[in-house]
DNA sequence: AACTACTCCTGGAGGC
DNA sequence: TGCCTCCAGGAGTAGT
């Protein structure tokens, strides 16, 4: 699932390909995927100036005053195909990054001056399109519904001990998966965060110190730190990939812990698989 | 404040 | 091989 560190990284290597490309040719496959408030033949002739990250969006501004934003939701995918049939991919591995394009499930592809194509799919539709003024991006992406960037100067440990205590009851793997929070984390970088820090999910802020909760930003720094300079979490049928450095407990049932060598534990928090070492994070419930 | 339930969607896995 | 059921979950909203 595409979380901050899967969006960033293909962000980065989009950036490289797409900016002061012109786009030629957009075409819309699936209507439902894309809300306005501009018509998608507002890209065309438009050239690409940069690309941003705000959470989980990918923001992409033109010269025409307008911004692409995509949400790749729990299975979107981007593909850039270069003329030569090379390809910059990222989001969710399935279908798999070679797969003939476009498919059924494409649902926008975009044609520069260069011919490159860049195709957006998403098999399970959940993901979403916009195309708006740049001045209003943040009427899609309402600001006030997310909280710190992970890797900005404004997520200090004071900033984070403030967060978490206006909410001392709630627990914390839904106030972390709660993008108010911190924007960006989703299930698997808040389970391998709060591995890191030792804690369980079922605790609240209420019941840790000062110390416990530096941790727990300590540690959600070096996950996605680790995740973007070093590469994304590996998962296929929601399975940790074989020798992959990350995830290390989410999606690894039965496999010993990283640290102790204790089996990893799977269970549900709102609807959520969670995975956690008992030894290391203690037992709740 | 904190929680639950519900909605969107469909490929893939497992049972029989 | 094939049919059926369940599971995966980001984010928004509504209801308790």
């Amino acid at each position: 699932m595409p979380e901050l560190p899967e969006v960033e990284t293909l962000r980065r290597k989009l950036d490289r390909e797409v900016v002061g490309q012109a786009i030629a040719r957009a075409d819309l496959l699936t209507p439902s995927m894309f809300d306005g408030p501009c018509p998608v033949t507002d890209l065309v002739g438009a050239t690409i100036e940069g690309t941003r990250r705000r959470a989980k969006y990918l923001i992409v501004d033109l010269s025409n005053g307008l911004s692409l934003i995509f949400h790749l939701g729990l299975a979107g995918q981007i593909v850039l195909e270069k003329p030569d049939a090379q390809r910059v991919v990222g989001g969710h591995p399935i279908p798999r990054y070679s797969a003939p394009l476009p498919h059924k499930q494409t649902h926008l592809v975009l044609t520069f001056g260069n011919d490159d194509v860049l195709f957006m799919t998403d098999i399970r539709k959940f993901g979403h399109i916009w195309l708006t003024p740049t001045p209003k991006v943040y009427d899609i992406i309402p600001d006030e519904r997310r909280g710190p960037e992970i890797q900005s100067a404004a997520f200090t440990p004071e900033e984070f001990r403030r967060i978490l205590r206006a909410r001392p009851r709630a627990k914390l793997k839904p106030l972390l998966l709660d993008q108010s929070t911190v924007a960006g984390l989703g299930n698997i970088y808040v389970d391998e965060s709060l591995w890191g820090a030792r804690l369980h999910p079922l605790q609240t802020p209420g019941q840790l110190t000062d110390e416990e909760i530096d941790r727990l930003h300590r540690s959600i720094r070096e996950v996605i730190d680790l995740a973007v300079e070093k590469g994304v979490a590996e998962i296929v049928n929601n399975r940790a990939v074989e020798g992959s450095h990350l995830p290390r407990v989410h999606g690894r049932e039965g496999l010993p812990c990283p640290h102790c060598g204790s089996p990893i534990v799977r269970f549900r928090v709102v609807g959520r698989s969670t995975y956690v070492c008992e030894q290391c994070q203690g037992v709740r419930e």
